[in-house]
RNA sequence: GGGAGCAUAGCUCAGCUGGUUCAGAGCAUCUGCCUUACAAGCAGAGGGUCACAGGUUCGAAUCCUGUUGCUCCCA
């Protein structure tokens, strides 16, 4: 079998995520083996692949290939969430293209429509993942709304609400006006914005027979007073005016009222000292249904509380005006009807914060409504305890942080949503109008009649309202292997808690802390013990990628032009752990030409032939890659340790690129042979090759699993059986390092690099061969790397003298000096030059040196390890120094 | 306004409890090479006052204080 002359990555992928699914590889069912456990952060059901998920499914993927091949039972739980405001705004969109409207069906109906939509284009995203490799037991795959899902999240707000840890109340909530539904605190995004503060004058009852000549804009003006407002559509909503009672500008008007402008509606002014008295104008609009603030401050002072707006976000009759208008256009056209009536004093640029649905980018409006919540502060509690004592560790720790504040100022979480796409809440209302919350209609009826045995079925209506995604999503470590509603079943008890879950730090209150909470409540036990942080995906310039934006490279078309393989390996060559990642296209690119490095290093070693009839010492090669090897995979080891993924990545590139192609296959790689169709080698080489690639190919698997399981299946390595597959494979275990060996290699390897520089410096052919002598002053026997230096410096011979070689190129590598015999003449006052330089530095070196061990309180205070390590840098420097002296003083001759 | 974090080579980042190899890696750049695995490559080289200013220390990229600039979270 000949290989082909450049990998073909789409053809191998595709083979090869069959091959893995047809034998089952990626399933996992609970066994004697340790397990080890990633759940999925479920992406939105109608969502597609975007760089992010390509992040954070890169290293969720290595890191579950890692622990397959570390012999534990590996299992990755794939899914999606219901995302229910963005699928229901998707379904009515297609319903609205197709002449329906929602409100003209049932929710049966609708519901329909909306598992026909989800089936049809659901779930695209995880046909995606496989394409980037993902190794999920497909088989596991769960959707938050499935029905043994949603049973899950039913019997958990019945477990809450027995636990009083969710009541049913009215409190000022976020409205999303587009979505028609409320969303939680966590929800809004606050976002500053350019808006005009409006000047508004109301004119105060009792105060009349003014000067009329008084200014008409003076805020002192006592027949009128003025406030500054950013939403004047909102005056028809003012319960009061409130100023502050220390405010020396506004004592006349105590006691007084005063009629909102257009509507001519009579108001009180009252006092309270909530209100700034340098902000605007000092006296401010209260409007107790339209803002937070205004609503407690209206509480205090028995307000009224007059909702001009519809669900919609346009106002309602009770606005008197303007009715049926959108609160933006309102405030545009109230402008202009205040300033015709004279009542609009001025408008000023401000710059405020606003709220966003994070859902829908509508602005939010707060609004009073009965809503179902969930108490935070029990949940909280313990939640934070295990982040505190690191029960549960966040991956970087500086999220410790962020996490304990939210927690230790966490609301009452509103679980309410008015839609239909999601669980419907379990609670059925009686005629009272008093409510019993139960599993199913007929527990609820059960409730029901304990408190009249006359109530019937009919007598129950269900709450309208559907449940927080998050509700279920924070469910997700235990519901996908049925733990909620069989605690004890042997797959929970088997997997929980999972391992490690990586995701994105802006969801780290949504569903993060949730987990954690929903953990504690059910199990008394946290869902995972690692939670890794990843980064956001930025372009170069530094810009969030998202679509609106337009930088956001499509990972499809990156995975075709680049390789599954080369993007998995580009997406972690620029993720440092828990920062954000500045995404270039090159990293990818930088990754496909590792996979073809690795490819063309491969057919160097299919092209050899054992054969035991050749000579050839290689062993000392032999044993510094596997030393090399194996420090390797420490390094890698510790990376992993501390998920510093790019760093185990980058040590694994560097070995395979520089120790083993650069170094290792240079150095064993046999001369060239005419007249063969492949190059023999000695048999020992050749089997230490092939042992080695095939250890190279485990250790690379998981970063790049396409490649590797192609070339591991190749005939170099001998008959496989058909479940042998490097997907499988161990990871080889660390053995010995020869540290003396590495050490000396070293500078063997620096004295080859001088050589080549001279080549190069001189303008010299690499094929010229050249005879190179030392004047060995360490204790390294060159003797023995002989072969290797002649082999890869291209030199004739390796000589010994005593004395330096008057007029021959020189060097120095660690203590010893090299000396190249060129046949033409050097130039002696460059190398003077060059001399002179690397004299200065050494003495100066030797000054701080000696300055330090000079230094009583250095010698005294120091550790003796430093001590004795600025006594070898002495030595060293000196031994050097006197080199140097010496080829300058044969220069001057 | 409150909190957190960051600032090291042109770019992206390492640099752990101060002290060898403390100023590093990859990419990019420059020079020379189509050298029988690889030009998606090979061989070499250059490049940084470790943001700024103080302090602690025998010794600071590293610890402390302040300044500036950026990012994120919360209100």
């Amino acid at each position: 079998m000949s290989i082909a002359k450049t990998y073909s990555p789409a053809e191998a992928e595709e083979k090869w995520y069959q091959y893995w699914l047809d034998k089952k590889f990626f399933r996992s069912v609970p066994d004697e083996r340790e397990p080890y456990t990633i759940v999925i952060p479920p992406p939105n059901v109608t969502g597609v692949l975007h760089m992010g998920h390509m992040l954070n499914n890169t290293i969720q993927d290595v890191l579950i290939r890692r622990a397959r091949m570390k012999g534990k039972n590996a299992c990755w739980v794939p899914g999606t969430d219901h995302a229910s405001i963005a699928t229901e705004a998707k379904v009515v969109a297609m319903l609205k293209e197709q002449g329906i409207s929602k409100k003209d069906l049932t929710r049966e109906q609708f519901l329909a429509y909306a598992y026909d939509w989800k089936n049809k284009y659901g779930g695209i995203i995880l046909e995606q993942l496989k394409k980037l490799g993902a190794s999920c037991d497909w088989d596991r795959t769960k959707f938050t709304m499935d029905e043994d899902m949603s049973e899950a999240v039913i019997d958990y707000f019945v477990h809450l609400h027995k636990q009083g840890l969710i009541y049913r109340g009215v409190r000022m909530i976020n409205w999303d006006p587009q979505g028609k539904t409320a969303v939680s605190d966590e929800e809004v995004q606050r976002k500053e914005v350019n808006q005009k503060l409006y000047y508004i004058k109301y004119q105060v009852a009792s105060i009349e027979n003014q000067d009329e000549n008084q200014s008409n804009d003076s805020i002192l003006d006592t027949k009128y007073l003025t406030i500054a407002t950013t939403r004047p559509e909102t005056i028809m909503a003012d319960a009061a005016i409130c100023i502050n009672p220390n405010d020396e500008r506004y004592t006349h008007l105590h006691g007084k009222t005063v009629f909102i402008p257009l509507i001519n509606r009579e108001i009180p002014v009252i006092l309270d000292e909530y209100v700034t008295m340098d902000f605007g104008t000092g006296c401010l609009k209260v409007t107790p249904a339209h803002d937070l603030n205004d609503y407690e401050l209206g509480q205090r002072h028995n307000l009224p509380v007059i909702d001009i707006l519809n669900d919609d976000g346009s106002l309602n009759e009770k606005a008197q005006i303007l009715v049926g208008e959108d609160r933006f256009a309102a405030r545009k056209k109230i402008a202009v009807m205040l300033e015709e009536a004279g009542a609009l004093v001025k408008t000023e640029d401000n710059v405020s914060q606003i709220g966003v649905s994070e859902r829908t980018s509508a602005v939010i409006e707060p609004k009073l409504s009965m809503q179902w919540f969930c108490k935070m502060k029990e949940l909280a509690q313990p939640a934070l305890e295990y982040v505190l004592n690191g029960d549960v560790k966040l991956i970087p720790e500086k999220f410790i942080n962020t996490y304990r504040h939210w927690m230790e100022n966490v609301r009452d979480w509103n679980i309410s949503r008015q839609l239909w796409w999601g669980q419907q809440i379990p609670a059925y209302y009686l005629p009272t109008g008093e409510y019993v919350v139960a599993k199913t209609k007929e527990l609820a009826l059960a409730e029901a009649q304990k408190l009249n045995a006359l109530y019937t079925i009919d007598d129950l209506t269900q709450d309208e309202d559907v449940l927080d995604t998050w509700f279920s999503s924070g469910l997700w470590p235990i519901s996908v292997f049925d733990g909620v509603r069989n605690p004890d079943n042997p797959e929970i008890n088997y997997y929980y808690p999972t391992n490690d879950l990586v995701t994105a730090p802006e969801i780290l209150f949504f569903w993060v802390a949730r987990m954690i909470m929903a953990g504690h409540e059910l199990r008394q036990q946290k869902p995972f013990n690692n939670v890794y942080l990843t980064g956001i995906v930025r372009d170069k310039l530094g810009r969030k990628m998202s679509k609106s934006l337009g930088n956001s490279p499509d990972p499809l078309d990156l995975m075709a032009k680049y390789s599954a393989d080369g993007v998995r390996v580009g997406m972690l060559l620029c993720s440092p752990a828990g920062n954000d990642l500045m995404f270039d296209e090159k990293y990818c690119e930088q990754g496909s030409a590792f996979g073809n490095k690795i490819w063309n290093a491969f057919k160097l070693v299919k092209g050899w032939e054992a054969d035991n009839s050749i000579q050839a010492d290689n062993s000392v090669a032999i044993e510094w890659f596997q030393s090399r090897f194996n420090q390797a995979l420490v390094e890698i080891e510790e990376n992993f340790s501390q998920y510093r993924l790019s760093e185990a990545l980058m040590a694994s590139y560097k070995l395979v690129w520089d120790d083993f192609c650069s170094s290792y296959l240079e150095m064993v790689k046999p001369p060239y042979q005419t007249d063969v169709e492949r190059q023999k080698i000695d048999t020992a080489s050749y089997n230490a090759t092939v042992s080695f690639f095939e250890n190279i190919l485990k250790v690379l698997h998981p970063y790049m699993p396409f490649l590797t399981e192609e070339l591991w299946h190749d005939e170099i390595f001998g008959k496989r059986d058909e479940l042998e597959c490097c997907i499988v494979a161990q990871l080889p275990s660390i053995g010995e390092i020869n540290t003396q060996l590495v050490g000396e290699m070293d500078v063997v390897q620096q004295a080859i690099a001088q050589v080549r520089n001279i080549r190069n410096s001189k303008g010299l052919s690499p094929k010229e061969t050249l005879p190179l002598a030392v004047k060995v002053n360490s204790a390294i026997d060159y003797q023995q790397y002989s072969a290797i230096i002649k082999h890869i410096a291209n030199i004739t011979e390796l000589g010994f003298v005593n004395e330096a070689i008057a007029g021959a190129a020189n060097f120095v590598a660690g203590t010893d000096e090299f000396f190249v015999t060129l046949n033409i003449e050097i130039d002696v006052e460059a190398e003077k030059e060059r001399l002179e330089k690397e004299r200065e530095y050494l003495t100066g070196f030797l000054r701080s040196v000696d300055a330090k061990l000079a230094n009583e309180r250095f010698v005294s205070n120091a550790k003796p390890e430093v001590v004795e390590n600025e006594r070898k840098k002495k030595a060293d420097a000196e031994a050097k120094l006197k080199i140097v002296e010496e080829n300058l003083k044969g220069l001057a001759n």
